[in-house]
DNA sequence: CGCATGTGTTTCACATTCGAAACACCTTCG
DNA sequence: CGAAGGTGTTTCGAATGTGAAACACATGCG
């Protein structure tokens, strides 16, 4: 619990618009939506969350030898234990495997089984239902490749700033066709 | 668990285009970083998760006598009991009240109070600020007036069709200036 | 070599989330 | 009126997600 009597710790002063404010709020319930109906979609058609499902696809898509664990956790954005956990049911159900690198004894390799391919290749149809019925349908090709570039670019940018972003750099930003 | 052996259960084939999977893992990505990060500011600087300090400021800007639990829950794409959990601890930590609507007697009305008002009055600075610099400053005025459309476009259409959306209507979609 | 330090992963305790069932009140219709 | 069915909210139990500490191997340096 912060004390609530300390300075209140101030911030680099910006006046938001309400635009920018339109576009955060529209870009978080949107996703939140569209990654709820596919959790559940996964659920009944997989039997597994959505949070499970996309590590095997993940995996499915990376190198034969598997993944490492913090590799897998960063692109998908979830603790490192929460990974431990996920993979740990994945494992159990026999659709992955933990395998150990042969360079480095410390790191975990994820490695794919063919029951695993098979939920996969059952999975990802339902996956891209919800989203294309949901989403990509209500969106031009003009539309996609905007956000595909704008989103893409973002993202590079935070790639390289996990959590306290450079002060320096002014807006980079995508060109419109 | 689905039986193993049971029918794929077919689902609407249509190809998606590598342009329109770019577009969906950048959303994903993008918004899971930048709410992360939000998330971490908002525990320090106001010693509570972004879940509950989003509550917090819906209804500060909601209407004097509060908001119903039910909208609060269908803005924020939280379940039901998720959200009672929640508006729990803020009412435990005195920053919002619970009361009865006087028209349906089965209607909750969160309120917020003083200390609440003051809470938001700080966290939402820092709300802005991580919001801003990780991803405002990245885009263009343009981009974002695309971005708002678009996104607000397709939340309109998922709002009226929670799960399952109709299969009737074609591509809507929004213009480019 | 042998410790000090760093990195990758898991364990542990606990907070949050959800769905299903329970409740409480509303509404409709016989 | 009074039971039947709806809607709004909470309770309950179980699954998931997190950070901090524990581990295990790697690396650098005296």
């Amino acid at each position: 619990m912060p004390i609530p009597g300390s300075p209140p710790d101030p911030v680099p002063e910006r006046p938001v618009s309400p635009e920018e404010m339109r576009a955060w709020a529209a870009l978080l319930e949107t996703t939140a939506i569209v990654q709820h109906a596919a959790d559940r979609r996964l659920r009944t058609a997989v039997g597994m969350p959505a949070a499970q499902f996309e590590i095997l696809a993940r995996i499915f898509e990376g190198p034969k030898e598997g993944l490492r664990m913090t590799e897998i956790a960063d692109r998908l954005v979830v603790s490192p234990s929460g990974l431990t956990y996920q993979v740990t049911r994945l494992v159990e159900r026999g659709l992955l495997e933990r395998g150990t690198s042969a360079e480095d004894e410390r790191v975990v390799l994820a490695r794919i089984t063919d029951a695993g391919r098979s939920v996969v290749a059952q999975g990802v149809p339902q996956y891209v239902d919800v989203v294309t019925t949901m989403l990509l349908d209500h969106l031009t090709s003009n539309d996609l490749t905007t956000l595909a570039d704008i989103l893409e670019g973002v993202r590079g940018q935070l790639r390289s700033a996990p959590l306290r972003p450079r002060r320096s750099g002014a807006s980079r930003s995508t060109k419109r066709r």
